[in-house]
Formats: structure tokens, C-alpha cells, sequence
DNA sequence: TTTAGTGCAAAAGTTTTGCATGGTC
DNA sequence: GACCATGCAAAACTTTTGCACTAAA
């Protein structure tokens, strides 16, 4: 792992201020030069192949923290497992390719006054919402 | 179950080309006297709890069926498993309560343009999006 | 009577947890 | 030294599947 990345990872754990353990370095590392969305088997098998030495709990809780702290989105569009990626900040919403899981951030989203105006007609006060479209990358079509 | 559902059950399957039997009837008329989502645990254990006989796997085989041939709709906003729904026809999004799991449909969906004209920017070819709007309903605010 | 559906138990798969060990502050 | 994180294995859960049996067309 270059050490820009290497700064750049404990940046980002120190900032929410969790402990940068080498186990969530790698973790996180790995997240940060894949583009596309992961599971954590995949991640866990990723890593080990490469020779990293670290149990598949450690990158369940790793992803679930990292999660919680908001430094990485959980999707849930593969039945039966959850993914994760590493995103940008603020809200935003994901294209997914149905194919190859390719990922793309859509930002401006704008759907908050709409909806702000159609929850309040249903007696609800909205807390969040989460849009995920599916469709073919460029490549996969 | 009255007669009057029963009918509307048996026409519901028949319409899709699926035998009415005993146990889908059971189950479909179960969700037809459920404005919110449930799982198929809770669903099972509900109607064998009412002393119906089915097993589990004929209520989860009846419901991937009956999402399948598009009679319900299954959301997945519950960490781990998923809910189904009867819901009324054509695209519609959801938008659910976070403490008693009410469920509100969403009809007139105006994300199509934006998202036909976002993807194509991205090389993408949508086919079909889903939109989940979590909050706090009348009865739990 | 031919085909499709069900029940049960076992299997498969993902995720969580208990606990001893090791690392970090 | 106190506390937190990790690894491993076992457990917990949801969901699927194989197969003998039953019900529906």
C-alpha cells in the first residue's frame, strides 16, 4: 500500500475516531482503489489471496463499524448479502450495472422537496430514503 | 376467510396462470388483511399460530412465486431478510415506518426523465429503479 | 393419470458471537 | 495495566433443496 494511501486510510479512520489497526487499514485500503461495490466474503477472500493475514469476523465488524460511522455506504441490492464502497460524502445515490456491479455515484439528487411534500400528506415526517436504479454499463450492454 | 376474499384470492392466482391451492390461498389471504410488510417467518408463524398447516418452505417457495409473477412486491429494507407485500398495480415506491413497519404506497413516480437522461450520461441503459422512503408515521412520531 | 405442490429434514449460505489471545493507548 | 481488537470455531439465522408423498388438472 503506497503511503499517501496509507495516510489518507488513517485519515479517514482517526477522523471518526476509531483505532488504525492494520487489520482496518487493509480493509479500508482495498475499498479505497476498488470502484465498483464488494461483499464482505469477497473482500475477505480478496485479501487473503494476496497474502494479508486476517479473519473473516474481523472484516464483518470492520465493515459494519466503518458503516455506522458513515465512512463507507452499505448497498443492498444482491439478494442475501449485503455490499459495501467506498463513497463521497454528502447524500447521494447509486447506478448499478446489473452485470458486472460497475457503480455510479448520482448526486443532485432532488427528490427531497417531493418527497418532503408527499410524506407530509400521509401524516409522516421522512427520516431518509434510498434510491437505487439498475440498469447495463457501457461495457455490458 | 370469507367467500368474498377467497375469490378475489383464487382470481388473483388464476389471473397469473398459478394453481389455487389450499396453502397459496392461505397465504395470499393473509397478506390481502395486511397493510404492512412481513416476512415469510412472520408469516408462517402467524397463520401455523391460527392453526393453519403449512410448512415454511411452502411459504417461502408461495411468495418468491407470487413476487415472481409480479401479484406482490418484495422490499428488502430489513437488514438480513426479506418482506413482501400486497400492493396495487403499475410502479409505485414505498415509504415505510421505521418503528411499526406501516407501510404507505407512493404512486405518481416522476424519476423516470431525470433518470433517463442522468444514466445515458453515464453510458448506462436503465431498467428499473426503486425507491425507499423510511420515517416516522402519524401513530409513532 | 399425469403433472405440479407440499412437508420435512438436511443443506447451504451469510452474518454474529463467545472467548482466549494479542495489540494499542 | 486497562482497554480494545482479532482469530477461530461454534452458533444463529434466513433461505434453498432433495425426495417421498399428496393434491390438483
Amino acid at each position: 500500500m503506497p503511503s499517501s494511501e496509507q495516510a489518507e486510510a488513517i485519515g479517514l479512520l482517526s477522523g471518526v475516531g476509531v483505532r488504525p489497526t492494520r487489520q482496518r487499514l487493509v480493509v479500508l485500503s482495498e475499498l479505497m482503489s476498488e470502484r465498483d461495490d464488494v461483499t464482505a466474503q469477497e473482500l475477505h477472500e480478496r485479501l487473503r489471496a494476496r497474502g494479508e493475514r486476517l479473519g473473516l469476523a474481523t472484516v464483518y465488524r470492520t465493515l459494519s463499524l466503518l458503516a455506522e460511522e458513515g465512512v463507507i455506504d452499505e448497498l443492498s441490492h444482491r439478494r442475501g448479502e449485503l455490499c459495501y464502497r467506498l463513497c463521497g460524502e454528502g447524500h447521494h445515490h447509486h447506478l448499478v450495472c446489473s452485470s458486472c456491479h460497475h457503480v455510479v455515484e448520482l448526486e443532485d439528487c432532488e427528490l427531497d422537496p417531493w418527497l418532503a411534500r408527499i410524506s407530509q400528506a400521509h401524516g409522516f415526517v421522512t427520516t431518509g430514503h434510498r434510491l437505487e436504479v439498475s440498469g447495463l454499463c457501457a461495457d455490458c450492454r
